[in-house]
DNA sequence: ATTGATTTAAAACAAATGTTTAATACACTT
DNA sequence: AAGTGTATTAAACATTTGTTTTAAATCAAT
């Protein structure tokens, strides 16, 4: 199939347009001359820009997920090399980079202004991650805190993790470059890891029904 | 002046609009059917579309920083009880309620998606409240930390609370309504209040002159 | 090479939308 | 009451943009 040169330049041009711009911004017209195509190719192709759109969404996530899959572990890390994984894991995902690969950003365009494509995108690739870690954070604890202070705890981690990518535009303007500069992956792993280290041992268990001990200890 | 009647009725109507589906997806002729005016009257009163929303800006600034200032603290209040209100203040503003007032939703979207008006709305809005949280971890900590980790710890602050905020969708779709409805203001504040104070306490400052690395591997 | 399907190309179409116009209505002054 | 400046209205205009059409070109198989 030689269609595969055409449908694939299609592809390939709406991927970074969609990314930097979003659905309703992008226009069919900037994708087709940016692939250097004919204006009604992706309609012969695709049906319509919604298909288009969802086909690149599917390809930006094909191509992410077998770069960054969840973190999983050797036998004998421990809990706190397990937490700092599981970190270094959301930051580097989320911290824009310079020559930031566009799945990444369209992933997260989709993930915090969702369209419709949403619901697939978070129940088979950000909920499997949070579960992970809430089981990273019962290691770390040596107990499993009740449902809902274990739920916010996670939330209380990735939100200062997401923190650096949702408020891009607040930091740009809040910092001069120079201190944005210090804002490295390692950096912020090792910081946000310290400091949520220091959280759970300083965390008194609010609500206690008895705390069961869970794996492998017992 | 009976102008007074069509330009507010404008104003009044497109603020919700604008705050709901931002300025692109927002239309003209939307907003004047909500306002029961003609078409026209935008372009007679505001010129263009442009200056209306930026004149729905800087009311919704004007209604909002009447209403949610800064907290300021009496005399004597601990540095965990200013801890605690300033907290409070970021999650109270930030969460999402029933009946969100639209100007808080215009302005978020605003910051989180900046047009070209989010220059002066941080560095007047944000930034002073962001310095003022700074302070108040000095007086937790008992001393001032260097320049870099104090920024950072600052945005694990803010972090947690934005997440609620920017990941709704996430949240929306990751936790059933039962769950999400324990995420009330005053939970959410005892939490991340709690889980920072801990952090705060257990932090080793790594504020020695020399910027040296304490990561005691265990 | 012929034929039939597939692909490309240019143009046209239709709907949405910001903006402008030109006529009319209104309120207030003289 | 006439006049004048302001406010309102309906219609038109111009542009953008997704989609469709129709014809030409290309390719593969017989």
């Amino acid at each position: 199939m030689q269609s595969d040169s055409t449908r694939d330049r299609i592809l390939n041009a709406a991927g970074p347009i969609f990314a930097q711009k979003g659905f309703k911004k992008a226009t069919v017209r900037e994708i087709c001359q940016a692939a250097e195509v004919n204006l009604a190719s992706v309609n012969y192709y695709f049906g319509d820009k919604s298909s288009l759109y969802r086909a690149t969404l599917e390809l930006a996530r094909q191509l992410r997920s077998q770069e960054h899959p969840i973190p999983s572990f050797e036998y004998g890390t421990s809990p706190e090399e397990k937490l700092n994984q599981m970190i270094r894991s959301l930051v580097m995902r989320l911290l824009p980079q310079k020559s930031e690969p566009w799945p990444v950003r369209l992933m997260m365009r989709e993930v915090f202004n969702p369209t419709e494509v949403a619901d697939d995108l978070i129940t088979s690739y950000f909920r499997p991650f949070f579960d992970s870690l809430l089981t990273v954070v019962d290691d770390v604890l040596g107990y499993r805190l009740n449902e809902n202070e274990r739920t916010q705890i996670g939330m209380s981690i990735i939100g200062q993790c997401l923190v650096y990518r949702t408020s891009q535009a607040m930091i740009q303007r809040m910092f001069t470059e120079a201190e944005r500069e210090s804002f490295t992956a390692d950096q912020l792993t090792q910081r946000i890891h310290e400091f949520t280290l220091a959280a759970l041992k300083g965390i008194t268990p609010a609500t206690l029904p008895e705390t069961v001990s869970i794996n492998q200890k017992n």
